[in-house]
RNA sequence: CGGGAAGUAGCGCAGCUUGGUUAGCGCGCCUGGUUUGGGACCAGGAGGCCGCGGGUUCGAAUCCCGCCUUCCCGACCA
């Protein structure tokens, strides 16, 4: 067996190997119903992980949890117009319940922003009661024609945070600041990934928005894929649910809107933006299991020393877990390489007789060897360096991959290998559809700084063109 | 939703063309033993509405029709 690939390589059949390591890694599995999935254990626990890291930085900008109901009344979805256009294709409605056909059917839930809007407007009085910052953790459904494993499903699992506003300035800038303080920061410093900040042009924003921004991470074969995402959605909401406070001077006006997402989506790019021929790699900081102490062998020798190590390392805070399993050694590896726990510590008698372990890091593939004494200092050390190499070799891929060109044949051609950046004005809405089909798309567009734009009719604008997820 | 491919044990497959008795193989799983520094070995064993429904036939995994599901490409998509 040794030497035989356990997953497809990625460069034979990059989607055969996702799929490989969604399987193999234990990850999910598809529902019975088309588009469903089944989020096993260790694919959950990474979840919860992200979880928690987007719900305290959520807090950090000041939004509070709150929960609205799955079931929409259809009516609601019509109120905007654009919001219902672009969403009709994939709702789920429910025409029937209690054993009898329903006055007006319900949709379950897309996104939230109609029953938000209502409890909005209900809730908002006064200017003194704005900013109003909500944000919800729940279940959506978008009927998906073509579902992937985290990717795409037709059920997911996201946040959505809406907040309400007394200026466009002040929701402006709130949407800025989830975007880049909560959603960049998040991707950088918890996923190790790079990404693309910008406005969405117009052919791509959300329905009903006047702005969306995106996070655009470049995966490890050369595609695109928008990790989170946040909108002003000026006061075409306000308007529809009549969400209306009364200012200083005792008259009502009408509130400015924004919402804001990341899903089970991030577990899908997080897979493709680092794993490997092996399977996942982690992060050390979204890493459920930082450390796996490996016994060698199974005898109480070893495994007394593996104890000792992973209660040093548990006291270190580290997240460990001790594999003293039965079988072969090199299958043991094998499986941990495939969940991509960031460290694997060796223990084994032949070192052990030196007072020393053998130290191996999942993303480099180094081994190190360490005084069994210094194990627990060492290991808190490595996976920080371990987290800033990874993002630091995710840039490197990311702008080793983005091509400068100049023209809309040239970008076709650099989408092939990766992202292409050229000017919007060289594109425009031709352009658009040239790259269309193609299957390239526009995924965001920045300043020449890389900076976020205001609107796209900022002068000198480039666009950051790929074929996408 | 359009085009293509495929559904046989947990996974990967053979068998189907040319219908015929107990449907096979590899991996995995269970038991016992030997093992364990990169997917171990030996012996024994469990596990199948052959995707679902209907039809043809004395007889269907095999032929015909419908449906469901999965994968690829496209369209669609915060």
């Amino acid at each position: 067996m040794a030497g035989q690939n356990v997953l497809t390589p990625q460069s034979e059949d990059f989607p055969k190997w996702y799929q490989d390591v969604v399987a193999k890694a234990e990850m999910a599995d598809n529902g019975p119903v088309r588009g469903t999935m089944v989020i096993r254990p260790y694919g959950y626990s990474i979840w919860e992980r992200m979880q928690a890291e987007i719900d305290a930085r959520i807090k950090r900008a000041g939004a509070q949890n709150a929960y609205f109901p799955l079931f929409i009344p259809q009516s609601y979805l019509s109120r905007e117009a654009e919001h219902v256009e672009g969403f009709s294709p994939e709702l789920a409605v429910v025409t029937h319940a209690g054993g009898e056909e329903l006055a007006e059917p319900v949709v379950v839930r897309p996104t939230s922003e109609t029953v938000i809007g209502e409890f909005m407007a209900k809730w908002i009085q006064s200017y003194r009661d704005l900013p109003l910052l909500l944000n919800q953790w729940a279940n959506v459904v978008r009927w998906e024609l073509r579902p992937r494993l985290f990717l795409r499903s037709s059920e997911f699992l996201w946040q959505e945070g809406h907040t309400a506003h007394a200026t466009a300035a002040d929701a402006s800038a709130y949407a800025m600041k989830i975007h880049v303080e909560v959603y960049n920061d998040f991707l950088e410093r918890v996923l190790a990934v790079p990404t693309y900040l910008g406005i969405k042009p117009p052919s791509e924003r959300f329905a009903g928005a006047t702005n969306t921004m995106t996070c655009e991470g470049m995966m490890r074969d050369g595609k695109a894929l928008q990790m989170a995402t946040s909108h002003e959605l000026g006061q075409n909401f306000a308007t529809a649910f009549e969400i209306y406070y009364q200012n200083e001077e005792g008259q009502a006006a009408l509130c400015f809107t924004t919402s804001w997402g990341s899903s089970t989506r991030l577990v899908g790019g997080l897979i493709m933006a680092h794993g490997d021929d092996d399977g996942l790699v982690l992060p050390p900081h979204v890493a459920p299991i930082q450390a796996v102490v490996l016994a060698v062998r199974d005898d109480d020798e070893v495994n007394a020393a593996c104890q000792s190590l992973s209660d040093a390392l548990e006291a270190a805070d580290v997240r460990v877990t001790r594999d003293h399993g039965r079988g072969s050694f090199g299958r043991r590896v094998t499986d941990w390489e495939i969940k991509g726990v960031p460290l694997r510590i060796e223990v084994g008698p032949r070192d052990l007789a030196q007072g020393l372990v053998t130290v191996v890091r999942r993303d480099t593939r180094e081994k190190l060897t360490v005084a069994i004494t210094d194990v627990a200092a060492t290991v808190a050390a490595l996976l920080e360096t371990v987290q800033s190499d990874m993002f630091a070799a995710a840039r490197r891929f990311r702008d080793e991959n983005t091509h400068d060109v100049a023209t809309l044949d040239e970008a076709v051609e650099a989408v092939q290998n990766g992202f292409a950046r050229l000017a919007w004005d060289r594109v425009g809405a031709e352009g658009e559809a040239r790259l269309k089909s193609e299957a390239v798309t526009v995924r965001c567009l920045q300043r020449r700084d890389g900076s976020i734009p205001a609107d796209e009719s900022e002068p000198d604008l480039v666009a950051i063109v790929a074929k996408s997820y």
